[in-house]
Order: structure tokens, then C-alpha cells, then sequence
DNA sequence: ATGAAAGCGCTAACAG
DNA sequence: CTGTTAGCGCTTTCAT
């Protein structure tokens, strides 16, 4: 474990110098570079993370906020990660992962001193009070989803209300008229209030309305037996729903369980189609299931250079970035790989 | 931002008497305490986390490493990382997922300057290049898996040989006798020689051949035309196979499609049973696939317990923890909520 | 029981 | 172009 000091004596100048040719920061002899970058490499030079940080105040490091729920990673959030990370790595920047508490209480210890030097917030709620917390930290950060009111808020986002129309135009296009919602019930938990679901049941309720047909909302509980159990309260509200949207990957199966066990055939006499969910995931049921597929890799690079971009100084505007999830018709064949 | 400085001129004491209060390290009258505590709070005194690392040699930060491939994060991956997250906060400790390239190029700006005090790698490789690396680092740090020879490694590990048998076991009790085991195809990727691959392999065409039994081995490509495709050849191999094992969650469902367009009802005529998996996973099919569930939670406690104690010095010993899947058949019901 | 002071390893003026 | 030096905010002997 070298340190600079070391690295100039060895070459014989000031640790000045070897702190200039390591980050760049002014012009150097090719000449004294050399001797420098020698003994750096003779001594394995490493540089001190820490050490730099609390002399420069910035880390290079940024931190994707995970609220520590009961709830497993899913496929998109896990492709929202990969695709940040590797965005912030490109550009310079380590993001981490890190589990927080969804009432942001561990907030302090992340962001004080600087040990990040911005974060990105996952898993909005409509009223999060992580994004009042770190405007009090003032911390830089950037949402991948929105709160209610986001718009002094840098965000990117599923543009939920166009995903919704999308699929009942889509579905109302096949000649369905009575639809039916599947949410996951969210309250009384700590996550009540996440923003995807109330904005998808609003534009729902709105839009069936506003389409002059009938929709029905159920809350699914946990797995493959809440699917069932909704299925049946579905059918039960409205015996004559042909056509249901699903977004709740887990309880999808229960629910074409369900709906088979009440003598309805997907897609015969039913459509169901899954909406903000994954290629793999659709893929796991026989049929396959028609599926709204969200923009996870657009996302995170988004969220990574919406960030990444405050912290540069890139760009100073406020980023508004919301994409639509698009429609993948169940019948579609996967499409040849492209490399 | 309230530095230790100001909180101690604003008590009317020393900066170090600030530091023994914050940190317990010393014994202080409760009066000063009292005085310096009033004087944190009004200050809204945070700790300086970088300041700290710097002159204390820790940060009580850990990271999992994640390999940043094309690869998915599984829902038993998704275990690993909450329970072990939970459990290290438990102890005082923050625990982050870290992306690092396979090859572990980039642990050097991770570990320098102790950054994060111990690391726990997960998806190992038979010869994984991240312990060396991590060894010549000379960092604590603990494996969820193994290398080849991990005798002098600490690890937490699924045990496969037994989860291998014990699956034979099943099926060999249900009447069967020739086996089909579908793996992942990891040739080629930066994640070849991935350790439960091979040991999974190796206990299986060992097994079945001490069992007297038939045995054909198939590598599947990704996602659900990887699993039919994977059926098509496993059939063309042995006609007669009447059970197999998919390690593969992405595939299953491919699978399933693949035996039934052959012809073979599930489980009818053939046995599918899913190993390492989940009972989320298993239950995304229908019927429900009879599955051998890896126990992440306790992996994931027990990785977080294991570096930890080499950390807090609480134990000295070398950690070598195996723990089998359990099987969850099929036709079991859900288990009553507990809570 | 508390304080003074010497670092931890590096950055960034400011000189020269 | 390179060196001097004063911090960054906190921990930790060593005194008192």
C-alpha cells in the first residue's frame, strides 16, 4: 500500500507532482511523467480512495437507493441497475447498489461527509420522504420514477398513462369492451403509495370510462395464489371481463390459473396482457403472454446520465425523460439475435 | 454540515472529547455528555463518514461483489443480497452490491485506501481471478460458493452433491431410471468454469452411473427457445428419458413447451424438476414444477455472519458452510402464512 | 476525566 | 514546470 509520498521520493520530486500526473490535473514533463509513472508502477502504487476523497470532496462513487422491503428484485429493476452501472462506469463513476430503508432513516450516514457524491432514487413513491431527506442533505439526485408533484424533480420514468392507453387501445382494437386491472395491494406496507400502481389505476379508471366501456380493479395478494384468488374476485365482479391487464409479474400465473378454472380460455375467451414487465418474464407462460415491456435498459442509462450530467455540470437542465412500455403481442416470435 | 470542531467549541470542550462521546470509545461524565449531545443536536451534527475511514482505517462498508455480465439477477441471487444486507446492518455494518467486471480488473479503486473494510464474491468460478486479486489485496473477504480447492477459502456454500442426490433420490423413488439434466451454456462467456455448473454436472453423470442409471447431459441457450430447443435435443439423445433436472429458471418454462410439443405430458410422462431454484419460480408454471429450493436466505445470513466476524474479530475460525436445497414437491400445497 | 497534538493520504492554492 | 504547504474532518496516543 504505497503512498504518494512514497511514489515522489522514489522518483525524486514532490508529491505535488505525482498527485498532478495521477489525476492530470496540470502539465507535466514527459520526462518527469516517466520517472513518476516508474516508481508508481515499482511501488504498486495504488492511491487512496478515501484519502482523495475527503481532500477533493467528491468520490466519484453514486449510490442507487434500494428500499430494504420484503420485495424481490425484479427482472426490470435488476436491468434498471446493470444498465445504470455500466452507463456510470463509463462515464467515470461507480454506482452501487444500496439498500435503504423506504423511510430514508439510514439516509444520513450514506451522504454525510460525501461519500457519494449523488444517488438515484428507485421504487417512488407518490409522496417520498427519501426525496425530502436528501433535498435536505442536499445531496444531488436524480428519480427513476416520479413522486406526485415532480416537476421541479430531475426524473426519468415509465410513462404509465400512454402504456395504459396503449394496451387498451390495443386490446379495444381486438373488439374487447370489458377490461379488468390486476395490482399488487400495496397498503399498509411501507411501500403504500408507489407512484406506478396509483398512476396505472387512475388512468385505467379514467380511461375505460372515458371509452365507454366497463373496468374492474382487484389487488392481488403475494405469489401464485393471490393471482388465483384475483382471478376469482375479478370474475366475480364482472363475469363478463374479457380482457385483463396484469402488473404484478409473480401472481400472473395464479391468475391464467385462475381464469382456467373458471372455464375461461386465455386468449379465447379471455385476454390477459401484462403491462411494465419483461421479455423473460412473458415468456415464462404457455402461452406466452402478451406483454408491455418496459424500457429498463433506457432507462437506467438515462438515470445514470441525468445524474451524472448534474455532477459534471454537463447539463443543467432538468430532465423530464418518460418512454412509454412497449407492446409485444403474445404471438409475436422472438426476434432473431442480433449479435 | 456541522463539523466535530464546531460541536465541541459550541459544548465548551475538546474536539476529542466530542469524538469519545460520538463514538463510545472513552469514558466521558455524563454531564459533559449531556452538554455535548445538547450541542450535536442543535448543530444537526452528522459525522464526517470519509473523515472517519481516513483516520480510522474503516468504514464499516462491505460490498458483494456482482459480476457485471449479461446475466440477470435471480430471485435466489435477489436472497442472497437482502438477507445479507439485513443481517450486516444488523450488525453495524452496510453492505452494498458492487459491480465488478468478472476478471476483477476494477477491485483496485474498490479496496484502496479500505474503501469498503471486506468484500463477499458471489457467482464464483472454479478458478475465479477475483481471489487471487482480492488475496494479493490482502482484504477480508468471504465467497457465496467455492473455487475448486476452497479449503484454506472462508465460503458459504448450496451443498449440490447432496441437492444432486437427494433430487436422484426423489425421482429414483418415483420409479425413474433414465435422467436428463439441462444446464446453462456458460462456454465461451467471461462466466465459464462457473463452480455450480461443474460440480452439478459432475455429481450428476457420477451418480446416475453408480445408480445404474441412465444419464444426458444438455446445455440450454437463452431464455424460453433455449429450453425447447434443449428438449428437442434432450429427446433426440435419450427417447426414453422420464425425468429431468433444469437448472436454468429462464428456460423451464421453454422446456415444458418443448417436451409437451414432443409429445411427453407433465409429469405424466415425464418428470421435470427444477434444482436451485425458487418458489416463486415454480410457481410461474402450471402445474406447479416440482422444484429444489436454494436456501438464500441462510446463505446470505450466514456470508454476512462469516466476514463480519473475521471483521469484528468475533470468531477466528475458517467458515465452511454447506447447506442443500430443499425440495418442495410439486403436488405440495402452500404452506398457511406463518405471520 | 479531558485536552493537545500528531497524523491518516491526498488535493489545490500559491510560489517560484 | 515543479515544489511548499495548508488544510479536508476525524481518531488516537500521550499528557495532565
Amino acid at each position: 500500500m504505497a503512498t504518494m509520498q512514497q511514489v515522489a521520493d522514489r522518483a525524486g520530486v514532490s508529491i505535488a507532482t505525482v498527485s498532478f500526473v495521477v489525476n492530470g490535473t496540470k502539465y507535466v514533463t514527459p520526462a518527469t511523467t516517466a520517472k513518476v509513472t516508474a516508481a508508481m508502477r515499482e511501488l504498486k502504487f495504488r492511491g487512496n480512495v478515501v484519502a482523495r476523497a475527503l481532500a477533493s470532496r467528491r468520490t466519484r462513487i453514486v449510490a442507487l437507493l434500494f428500499p430494504t422491503t420484503g420485495n424481490r428484485f425484479s427482472p426490470t429493476t435488476s436491468e434498471f441497475f446493470m444498465n445504470a452501472a455500466e452507463r456510470a462506469s463509463e462515464r467515470g463513476y461507480h454506482l452501487v447498489l444500496w439498500p435503504v430503508d423506504p423511510a430514508g432513516d439510514d439516509l444520513d450516514d450514506l451522504v454525510s461527509g460525501g461519500l457519494v457524491d449523488g444517488v438515484v432514487l428507485m421504487e417512488v413513491r407518490m409522496d417520498d420522504p427519501r426525496v425530502v431527506k436528501l433535498s435536505e442533505l442536499g445531496v444531488p439526485f436524480t428519480l427513476i420514477g416520479r413522486t406526485r408533484d415532480a416537476a421541479e424533480l430531475p426524473y426519468v420514468d415509465i410513462d404509465f398513462e400512454t402504456t395504459i392507453e396503449d394496451g387498451l387501445d390495443h386490446l379495444q382494437g381486438l373488439g374487447h369492451r370489458r377490461f379488468g386491472l390486476v395490482l399488487e395491494n400495496l397498503e399498509g406496507t411501507p411501500m403504500a403509495g408507489y407512484a406506478p400502481h396509483l398512476r396505472v389505476e387512475d388512468t385505467f379508471r379514467r380511461s375505460v370510462v372515458d371509452r365507454g366501456c366497463a373496468g374492474t380493479v382487484v389487488y392481488a395478494g403475494p405469489g401464485s395464489e393471490g393471482g388465483r384468488d384475483a382471478a376469482r374476485r375479478l370474475l366475480e365482479a364482472d363475469p363478463d371481463v374479457t380482457a385483463v391487464l396484469v402488473m404484478k409479474d409473480d401472481s400472473s400465473a395464479g391468475l391464467l390459473v385462475g381464469l382456467y378454472a373458471a372455464g375461461r380460455r386465455v386468449p379465447d375467451d379471455v385476454s390477459v396482457l401484462s403491462i411494465a414487465s419483461s421479455a423473460a418474464a412473458g415468456d415464462q407462460h404457455h402461452p406466452r403472454l402478451s406483454t408491455m415491456i418496459a424500457p429498463g435498459r433506457e432507462l437506467g442509462v438515462r438515470a445514470a446520465d441525468a445524474l451524472i450530467d448534474r455532477l459534471d455540470g454537463t447539463s443543467t437542465e432538468l430532465p423530464h425523460f418518460l418512454l412509454p412500455c412497449v407492446l409485444r403481442p403474445a404471438e409475436s416470435v422472438a426476434a432473431a439475435p442480433t449479435r
